[in-house]
DNA sequence: AAAATATACTACTAAGATGATAGTATAGGT
DNA sequence: ACCTATACTATCATCTTAGTAGTATATTTT
């Protein structure tokens, strides 16, 4: 039950999208070195966030990507769901069939904690986590004073 | 973020063993029948499960398993976290030590998500499990009619 | 037009996790 | 003694994961 580092990965780079949603266009260079994640693999993670329709790209010299929707559009759900596929903890309690659903004991238990996630994840917004973050940075700065 | 098979084998194996809690004792064999779970993935699977005081065993001739507690007060999460370990879908948020966790944007929403995967999972007791079986057979049954 | 820059795409691979199987040891009942 | 059932250890094939490498393509700058 570990997300996997891709969706990790992917998460830090639509936050970095988000925090920088002002810039008209920002390169994967500049988010793998704050982010400290290999450029080249950040550029596999980028393409299905991208086939999602949650990422724009400008190819060519001076391009780069934003976001294609507001960082408050944005779900964590949408995010890791993209990156992560169906976010149910087993796949026979995501619609696909199974010989043995109807005796089976476990399928209601992970079908609830899928809602679960999926609820959880989906009250979770760039924009949330960018307030979080900005909320921590000023906290730690009046700490150090 | 899926359960492992062992995890989905422990619990079925946990709720056969609370549907036959009014037993003395119940035999691997039996449940690997029941269930059609090889019988010697499940005799690996349940030597955590007894170690955490799930489970007790009889050795010898006409032993077996039973539970140790009532299916009343063993949730789901005691017998996942068991097998599967700590349930925080990231290792950073379950208190080990990241250097990067002070400015990390996603620490507390891996947090948030691991408190509630919890919190849902300990809300299902094996009686609960027990419960939802019996009433979806018995409909069955009147459907049938 | 050429060069530089940045994304797009495809292939490959090392390492680790996972889902088993097999065999032996040990305890207890008959 | 003998049978039965758990306890323990080792092994293994397969799959997934995380990451690297290289080439192709589009766009801007010079």
């Amino acid at each position: 039950m570990k997300i996997s580092t891709r969706s990790r990965y992917g998460l830090r780079l639509m936050f970095e999208l988000g925090l920088r949603y002002h810039e008209p266009l920002v390169q994967l260079k500049v988010i793998a070195d704050t982010q400290q994640i290999s450029e080249k693999y950040l550029s596999q993670i980028i393409i299905p966030l991208r086939a999602a329709g949650l990422v724009e790209s400008v190819r060519g010299s001076q391009g780069g990507y934003r976001l294609a929707k507001t960082p408050q559009s944005i779900t964590v759900r949408e995010v890791i769901e993209t990156l992560e596929g169906s976010l149910y903890p087993v796949d026979c309690s995501d619609g696909k069939e199974c010989p043995r659903q109807k005796i089976c004991p476990s399928t209601s238990v992970w079908t609830r904690l899928g809602d679960k996630i999926i609820e959880t994840l989906d009250a979770i917004t760039l924009e949330n986590m960018i307030e979080d973050y900005r909320n921590r940075i000023s906290a730690d700065l009046a700490f150090d004073i």
